[in-house]
RNA sequence: GCGGGCGUGGCGGAAUCGGUAGACGCACCGGACUUAAAAUCCGUUGGCCGCAAGGCCGUGGGGGUUCAAGUCCCCCCGCCCGCACCA
């Protein structure tokens, strides 16, 4: 658009109304949905972007840490696309569920209806926002279509031994009524339902992730991109330990041998000749046959049953134990028999569930050796200390340094360091055929049985011939029944009064459903992968994902830096083995957002009161319906029991989406927790008004041709606008979007004062459509609308959405003249300017000639000057 | 207990490599415009001393390395997170 140089200039500028959002942001979502900015292309031949936010539950209702997860991964979408790349930024549903249930309980509304509902509503508040999604490519994970693809993976596990039928002891939500896996109890409670949960002997559909322990781990070590938290935090889950699994030969009390040895786990075989007595868990089979014909060891048992696992309960608990008639035989010393106990610290489900006590350097054996009364011999002796001297009071020594501490009391292990011993027995015992070099894992396999209705079936039939027969690939999906009740406790499909009954695949007969469903995180598990071709009649399309996968940047929140990222790290590789993918690794970066928290309200009973009923007054807070004083709390997650939410709806109806998005982006780094305060969000607010009135200024000029001579303050304007865009292009890269933020304000604050003494002159008005136009582009991720709409009044064509990003001219990034700071011995005392190729000498010289270094040297002597060019000048003087 | 992170004005935070500490925002205060309000605009604001010029102190505390430390090293304090009887 070319306007006469003073035409409309006045009217515009008199005139220019507020911006409106509400009016402005439907039409752009309009024209962007026409314009389909958001579908991947499906050109294979451009370099992709797959920019991934953690899918969300249907809850009902968007809160504002789902406005915060799809604001960063729009940003990165929409710059990443005008960088010109084929982005793909797709959205789907995690919709299986309890909540689901709930509400069939509740409500008496059907899971599935409630669920669809929900992400209707879901739906039509995420397109408020202007997140430019794929909705092509949407999906729920309680669609049959998406569930049949999950269906036929396990029965590829299931032909693979990947996944197995287990009776094993489980965590059972009593709440709930269903199975946890170990990631999904936290500090001994239901990750759901809070409720303490019990120890039950079920058989379930186990998960060999254990096959991958090593794999999961040293995978780690690749993921450059991914926190160091969430990859320690993993670690740690699987938690390695190098050590030896060997024998004890068992006799009973009338000095019988048994025939079976009794195999034991230890990392401190160097200890051996500490040992003092072998323990059992209460759950080993050798306890458990003893229990038969001993009441007191049943009892024992008993009561380690009972015991908690929460935090306080294994604090407080006591080393337990109870004797057994049975004796171990030390492998090294001829004549010495070990006592054998059942203890409640040692845990069946972690190496072999039996150990060998060496009391004088384990804090547990001790504790439990000066219980009852046991031998304690140190075998380990710090290198200053004499052997004689070395005595283990109430702590034990546990100091394993090859450089501090020596063998002592250990026969022909004597003089060694702790490593040289460890070898040496590991050696003697591999000889002897007693025990050999093992590695174990903390990680369990992942049960994944859960009796429920809303999940997806587990494509089983159990035949009482057969055994358990998986469902013909050719009957998938095997789908929910519709017709359930929710009126009776326990699983719907169970009570179902047909579905579960058919006849075996295999031999015809009668033969019963299995009624369990998976647990949830399968579902989230490969997700990201079925996005890549969602309409597939494969679970994954290979080219497709061999074109965009891995996902290259992936946000969300921490609380899934074990559960979720470790599941789809795990379901990556069985995939790979099943030979439906070839990504060993399915999330290139991983980014972890902060939450958004609030202030938190109490009225003068101490109740919680919402954010929208306090008044803020000069003389403090006050309830706006009944004028009674408010206490502010401390500034906590949001959450509906302290009523410290805001409702992203409200702020959209209010301010805007832009004004949101911009407000969630700007006050702190995306990695932290971010206030969400009435008056940041004003802020917000008020900028994009204050935008909006200065390209109204500026569409009120006309836009001129580059002159071929520029300079003065039209020239550093436009050194603004350039510089402003590199370094807005590099926050963006590094994520670092409030600092991006900052870097915008500052060149809208240019362009203001730029406008108070700029001329009608071609240079003038082409340095200010110019600066405008990089600053449009540059909040356009950002502020998406308010883009489109300054872009249009300025009179450009298209979409800002489809334009390619900016590129800095590197001539206006460069300096002619520098300000370098001027410090003597180390204090700040001036600065100068000089010509940018200014010479060592030159600069030294006329720094020392300056009064105030002078002043500052007063009269000591200039020992030397330190001049680091293009940033400080240091004068040393004694 | 084990492992990890963080600590900068009234607040959120900024500060590639060690190189002007406090960018930018919020809040506050002062001013302009207005009959008034809203909106907007301009300005001040780390602390102490000083009329000013300027000086001193200052990134949880203490020590160290360096011409130079928020940044590197050692010790301590405080807060937060993860795991937790894992042999």
């Amino acid at each position: 658009m070319k306007l006469p140089a003073g035409a409309n200039k006045g009217k515009i500028a008199m005139s220019s109304e507020r911006y409106n959002p509400r009016t402005a942001e439907p039409k752009w979502q309009k024209a962007w949905d026409a314009a389909k900015i958001a579908e991947a292309d499906e050109d294979r031949g451009k370099r992709k972007f797959y920019v991934l936010e953690m899918f969300p539950y249907p809850s009902g209702r968007i809160h504002m840490g789902h406005v915060r997860n799809y604001t960063l991964g729009d940003v990165l979408a929409r710059y990443k696309r005008a960088r010109g790349f084929n982005v793909l930024h797709p959205m789907g549903w995690d919709a299986f569920g309890m909540p689901a249930e709930n509400a069939a309980m509740d409500k008496g509304v059907h899971p599935a209806k409630w669920t669809y509902e929900n992400i209707a509503n879901m739906k039509a508040q995420l397109k408020r926002l202007g997140l430019s999604l794929d909705w092509s490519r949407e999906f729920a994970t309680c669609d049959p279509d998406y569930y049949r693809h999950e269906q036929e993976m396990f029965i590829d596990f299931l032909e693979k031994g990947l996944a197995v039928r287990k009776t094993a002891q489980v965590n059972w939500d009593p709440v709930d009524q269903t199975v946890l896996a170990n990631e999904q109890v936290i500090d001994g409670r239901g990750w759901r339902s809070g409720a303490l949960v019990e120890k039950r002997e079920l058989a379930q559909w186990t998960l060999k992730i254990t096959d991958y322990a090593e794999d999961l781990l040293a995978g780690l070590e690749e993921l450059e991109d991914w926190p160091e938290k969430v990859k320690l935090m993993q670690k740690n889950w699987i938690g390695r330990s190098e050590g030896m699994r060997f024998s004890f030969r068992l006799e009973d009390e009338q000095g019988r041998e048994l025939p079976d040895p009794l195999p034991v786990f230890t990392t401190r075989h160097d200890t051996i000749f500490g040992a003092s007595f072998v323990a059992l868990s209460a759950d080993h089979p050798i306890v458990k046959a003893l229990a038969e014909k001993d009441g007191a060891i049943a009892a024992f048992r008993r009561e380690c049953a009972a015991l908690g696992t929460s935090e306080e309960a294994i604090e407080k608990a006591e080393k337990k134990g109870i004797k057994l008639p049975l004796y171990a035989r030390h492998p090294f010393k001829k004549d010495v028999k070990l006592p054998v106990y059942a203890a409640n610290f040692v845990l069946m489900g972690y190496g072999e569930g039996a150990i060998f006590g060496c009391p004088a350097h384990d804090q547990r054996d001790l504790d439990f050796a000066r219980k009852y009364d046991l031998p304690v011999v140190p075998v380990v002796c710090p290198k200053d200390t004499k052997p004689q001297d070395c005595e283990i009071g109430d702590e034990a020594l546990t100091d394993s340094d090859g450089a501090n501490v020596v063998m002592i009391n250990s026969d022909f292990l004597d003089g060694m360091s702790v490593p040289e011993a460890k070898e040496e027995i590991a050696r003697r015992m591999e000889d002897m055929g007693i025990g050999e070099r093992k590695v174990n894992y903390r990680l369990r396999d992942w049960g994944v049985s859960r009796q429920r209705y809303w999940g997806c079936p587990i494509p089983v039939i159990h035949c009482g011939a057969c055994g358990a027969v998986p469902v013909p690939k050719s009957d998938l999906p095997v789908k929910l029944p519709e017709d359930v009740s929710f009126d009776k406790p326990g699983n719907p499909l169970d009570h179902h009064p047909t579905w579960k009954h058919v006849s075996c695949p295999k031999c015809g007969k009668d033969a019963r459903r299995e009624t369990d469903t998976f647990d949830t995180f399968i579902d989230s598990s490969w997700y990201y992968a079925r996005f890549v071709s969602p309409h597939a009649g494969v679970p994954v399309e290979k080219e497709a994902a061999d074109y965009w996968l891995p996902v290259d940047q992936y946000i969300g929140g921490i609380e899934h830096a074990i559960l979720h990222l470790l599941y789809s790290r795990f379901y990556a590789r069985a995939m790979i083995d099943t030979g439906h993918a070839n990504r060993r690794e399915p999330f290139r970066a991983l980014f972890t957002q902060g939450m958004v928290i609030h202030e938190t309200y109490k009225d003068e009973a101490g109740k919680w009161v919402e954010p929208a009923l306090v008044v803020r007054k000069n003389e403090g807070l006050f309830h706006a319906e009944t004028g009674g004083k408010i206490t502010a709390g401390p500034v906590e997650k949001m959450s509906k029991s302290k009523k410290n939410v805001i409702d992203p709806e409200n702020i959209i109806e209010q301010y805007g989406a832009d004004t949101a998005r911009w407000f969630i982006l700007s006050d702190s780094p995306p990695e932290r927790d971010i206030e969400w305060t009435e008056a940041g969000a004003e802020g917000a607010w008020r900028f994009t008004q204050r935008i909006w009135r200065l390209m109204n200024q500026i569409a009120a000029r006309p836009e001129a041709e580059a002159p071929a001579e520029i300079s003065g303050a039209a020239l550093d304007l436009r050194r603004v606008a350039h510089r402003t865009l590199a370094a807005v292009t590099e926050n963006i890269e590094n994520l670092h979007f409030n600092s991006a933020i900052a870097r915008i304000h500052e060149l809208a604050r240019a362009i203001a004062d730029f406008l108070k003494t700029a001329k009608d002159a071609e240079a003038d008005n082409f340095a200010l459509h110019e600066a405008a136009q990089i600053m449009i582009q540059l909040f356009a991720p950002m502020m998406p609308h308010l883009a489109e709409e300054c872009w249009s009044l300025l009179g450009h064509e298209g979409l800002v959405a489809q334009r390619p990003w900016p590129e800095a001219d590197e001539s206006l990034l460069a300096e002619d003249t520098v300000t370098l700071p001027i410090q003597v011995n180390g204090k700040r005392r001036d600065e100068i300017t000089v010509a940018k190729s200014a010479g060592r000498e030159e600069i030294e010289s006329s720094v020392l000639a300056r009064d105030a270094v002078k002043r500052a040297i007063g009269d000591k002597t200039v020992r030397k000057v330190i001049v680091v060019p293009g940033r400080i000048v240091n004068v040393v003087a004694k």
